[in-house]
DNA sequence: ATGATTAGTTAGCAA
DNA sequence: TTGCTAACTAATCAT
């Protein structure tokens, strides 16, 4: 199952006068030029030509057959991995997404407050009859909003 | 190997016991149970028993063969099939990440806006001229005051 | 002729 | 024993 498990029938059949053909290897043979494959070919009879040239396109044909497995299975693995890849980047992007969308309902919900706020302002100077419950306070140079949260919180 | 340049060839001689054994077809020999098996298998020479059941096998195994590559095919088209799946939702992920980034910038800038201009009114009638750094801090019932923190920064 | 791919065969592992 | 799979072979297709 390994490399040769027949194909040696093939070499003791003939040859005992051994002339020139030198029992080629599977490895010699199937790496073989044509050019040199012909000079091995010379001083053989008809048949053992066609047999020789039969054994070389059988070993060509093993190559070829475990190259397309490896192609094979290789094909699956970069599948495999690019599934894994588009999986990961779904969930990157999700992530993003659900963030954003946080970020987005609060400032929405800071829009809303100030709007109010705004229209509350805009409409009565100061401080009309906010004197409920509402506080105002002024502070003087401060230079970073950045962390502000809950800044308005619309009056009931 | 050894014993197997064209064996299969062998196989289809089987009629010439003519006997009783009923010449089955690949069909019926791996379609058939086992015990339907052995009534067929009833004075048979030990060779012929040892033959048939080996076809048998044999025809199984060509089955076996036959939907493992069904099943290779079956899961490479799966792979794909995933594959494309997932970059219609990466790509669908990407526009609505990239429209709400739109979304939230568009927003910001609106807040900003409105900011700047709550500032201007709430500033304007009350506090003329205050100085250029002051905040701005409102807030529902005084216990919350400390909560709020720097709603508002004026621009430097 | 060469290389790739398909189906059938065998060996061997696993349940 | 049954089913599955890797490797090999031969046939076939494409270049």
């Amino acid at each position: 199952m390994t490399t040769n498990p027949k194909a040696n029938k093939a070499l003791k059949v003939k040859k005992e006068a051994g002339e020139n053909a030198a029992a080629l290897s599977d490895d010699e043979l199937v790496s073989m030029s044509v050019r040199e494959l012909n000079q091995h070919l010379r001083g053989l009879t008809r048949e053992e030509v066609v047999r020789l040239k039969q054994r070389r396109r059988t070993l060509k044909n093993r190559g070829y057959a475990a190259s397309c497995r490896i192609k094979r299975v290789t094909q699956k693995e970069e599948l495999e991995r690019q599934r894994v890849e588009l999986q990961q980047e779904v969930e990157k992007l999700a992530r993003e997404n659900s963030s954003m969308r946080l970020e987005l309902d609060a400032l929405r919900a800071k829009y809303e407050a100030l709007q109010t706020f705004a229209r509350t302002v805009a409409r009565g100077p100061v401080t009309p009859k906010v004197a409920t419950t509402s506080v105002i306070t002024i502070v003087k140079s401060a230079e970073m909003a950045a962390s502000a949260s809950v800044p308005f919180s619309a009056a009931s």
